[in-house]
RNA sequence: GCGGCGGUCGUCUAGCCUGGACUAGGACGCCGGCCCUCCAAGCCGGAGAUCCCGGGUUCAAAUCCCGGCCGCCGCACCA
């Protein structure tokens, strides 16, 4: 098989593996699935791609800040979320055929009996008692035991507290935004993103680098008031409101539309395809990121999730895909409505306030109607032994209940007794309501890395007369400038231009560019290692630089050089790298 | 997890069916030296593989058999 045969995947793992981008974890013992290490070069385009995403969501986006929490998360943390409840299953494996079963189904079936939240333990002795058997083989069956694809571990060296590691960053910006929103002086719409590593204990990674065990997310969870979207959203919308994106909606696709329609961030918005402006609008934001990854735009295509493929906390989900040679179109982010639930669900499961008071412009005046037991009316009515009773059953009522109750019906009906009007002291009152209490709404979007650097990878790897070009954008580059001298031997000259590269090469690093310094091999073979690795520029000291000061600079997607003064080295890098511009 | 296929220097591969001359061969890459005025040049030398791991059959296993690990494909799973 020649090299121009084999798939890109192929290629692409091999360059990974040969120039330490990244290859499979634990390799001496046979490698682990869903395990990557990364290698020099590999740490340094990760580096970039996570800066690239911070630079598009967080540095220059007003309100969103950065946290870090941790990986380790006790139990109660996802007992809350509603990952432990949708993340396990009590399952049974046969010791004899291997045969996997649902616990809970299986018993339910042949026993009859309800076993849905019980222990492992609790299962296993069940199943010794009634000596249930494999109903395929007639086995045994091994220990019952909980499949999550939550990791599990302790906190504490021995008899610790059950702890599990967290499969998304979300639960630890829930759990700290009353802290974060107090410190932010209380102000929506307020981001919170965070970069880091999570675990999912995947049944069965696959892929290479697109379903690992161990991986990094790169999330915001953005709160806003729902009210309050609209006029919000206006305010910072003109960034990306003529973005467009190709997308494929639920209802199209229960159309049995496949192919996705063009909408800019605006009509989105406007023909309310978006349950919440705040969704098209990252969703925009998402869309010129991965553009920035060098992947074309017609290459990137925004999914609606159907309703049953949605998760428990999901009012509307797109998943944004990149089409990739090898694998087809894969999911890179998701853009998730989780509404209110999450931080309902924390606040009812701790003390922590999180809700958020919003003032009215003007305060709202109420009229009410109160209405206050006449002890000495109601006792002459139903008699003195019955009076404690009654008063005890109406003073647990609120106010106002009792007011609506008399002027509807014309009397309160208590304990059999129909109270009329005159058991009751009714006062009319007026309240000044300044504002309301209101759990904010979250939308959340959220990238996976390691499939955007596979992603970046795939659109960058190209081929040049059999050698390999990769054409990162040059700020996903691993390094920004490579230095060579053009001949490395011992004759005078020679030495000469290895001192000028060095001296360069110190100077760029000392400035704060990424560059290498190479010597070694024919100029021929270290533009071609440069070029592997993806490097975009290449300076050579040659002969004439001794004469007068100039070297030539290498573009590596066209070979082309041209020929500068040392001293404007700097400025010629600063402005075809990029540097100076954001977004 | 189930089924199918596969695993030999860093990479690609020869050998496996038909066990023995395999001390596992080659190419590319890598390392050292010489030589070189710009795109993987040339010459000389060198390192690099307990043939994925474990067990079995045999006088003898890279080669045959069993189990495991890893990878690819399909199915299932994918909050």
């Amino acid at each position: 098989m020649t090299s121009s045969e084999r798939d890109k995947y192929d290629k692409i793992m091999d360059l990974s593996r040969r120039r330490g981008i990244f290859w499979t974890s634990f390799e001496i013992y046979g490698g682990v699935a869903g395990f990557y290490d990364f290698g020099p070069i590999g740490v340094l385009i990760k580096r970039n791609i996570v800066n690239q995403w911070l630079k598009y969501f967080v540095y220059s986006r007003e309100n969103i800040v950065e946290i870090e929490t941790p990986i380790i998360n006790p139990r109660v943390v996802f007992k809350a979320s509603g990952h432990e409840e949708h993340f396990t299953d009590p399952v049974l494996v046969c010791n004899k055929c291997g045969r996997v079963y649902r616990a809970d189904h299986l018993i339910k079936d042949l026993l009859n009996i309800e076993v849905e939240g019980w222990s492992p333990e609790e299962i296993t002795k069940l199943v010794q008692e009634k000596e249930l058997k494999c109903p395929e083989c007639g086995g045994d069956f091994a220990p019952a035991f909980n499949a999550l694809l939550l990791f599990t571990t302790q906190i504490g060296p021995y008899r610790g507290e059950t702890a599990y590691l967290k499969p998304e960053h979300a639960q630890g910006m829930f759990i700290n935004f009353p802290h974060l929103f107090k410190i932010l002086r209380n102000t929506l719409p307020l981001g919170i993103a965070q970069v880091g590593r999570v675990a999912r204990n995947e049944i069965s990674p696959r892929q290479g680098l697109l379903r690992l065990r161990e991986f990094n997310i790169m999330e915001i969870e953005f709160f806003f008031d729902p009210e309050e979207a609209d006029r919000e959203v206006s305010r910072v919308v003109s960034d990306v409101e003529d973005e467009k994106l190709w997308v494929l909606t639920a209802d199209m696709r229960l159309k049995n539309i496949e192919e996705p329609a063009e909408f800019t961030v605006r009509e989105l918005i406007d023909r309310k395809l978006v349950k919440t402006p705040w969704l098209a609008y990252w969703m925009g934001i998402g869309n010129k990121f991965v553009k920035s990854l060098g992947v074309p735009p017609d290459k990137i295509r925004f999914i609606e999730k159907l309703p049953h493929e949605r998760a428990h906390y999901s009012a509307q989900t797109f998943d944004q895909e990149v089409l990739t040679e090898k694998f087809g179109w894969i999911e890179v982010a998701g853009y998730a409505y989780r509404t209110s639930y999450d931080i309902e669900r924390h606040a009812a499961n701790s003390n922590a306030d999180f809700e958020v008071f919003k003032k009215f412009e003007e305060p709202i005046i109420v009229k009410k109607e109160l209405a206050y037991p006449n002890p000495s009316e109601i006792s002459k009515l139903v008699g003195s032994e019955k009076t404690r009773e009654v008063l005890q059953s109406l003073y647990s009522r609120k106010p106002e209940e009792l007011a609506r109750e008399l002027s509807e019906k014309g009397y309160v009906e208590v304990q059999g007794f129909k109270l009329p009007a005159n058991c009751f002291y009714v006062k009319r009152e007026e309240e000044k309501i300044h504002g309301k209490k209101f759990y904010p709404h979250v939308v959340e979007p959220s990238f996976g890395v390691e499939r955007l650097i596979y992603v970046a990878l795939e659109y960058a790897y190209t081929e040049r007369e059999g050698k390999i070009v990769l054409k990162l954008p040059p700020q996903l580059a691993p390094y920004h400038v490579a230095v060579f001298p053009l001949m490395a031997g011992n004759k005078p000259e020679h030495v000469k231009m290895v001192e000028i590269a060095k001296s360069i090469y110190k100077r760029l690093v000392a400035r704060g560019f990424r560059a290498v310094y190479d010597d070694d091999g024919s100029i021929g073979r270290r533009y071609a290692r440069a070029d592997e690795i993806g490097i975009p520029f290449a300076i050579t000291v040659d002969h004439q630089t001794l004469e007068d000061n100039t070297v030539t600079i290498r573009d590596r997607d066209t070979t082309e050089q041209i020929r500068i003064e040392i001293s404007s080295i700097e400025k010629y890098l600063v402005e075809k790298l990029g540097l100076e511009q954001f977004l």
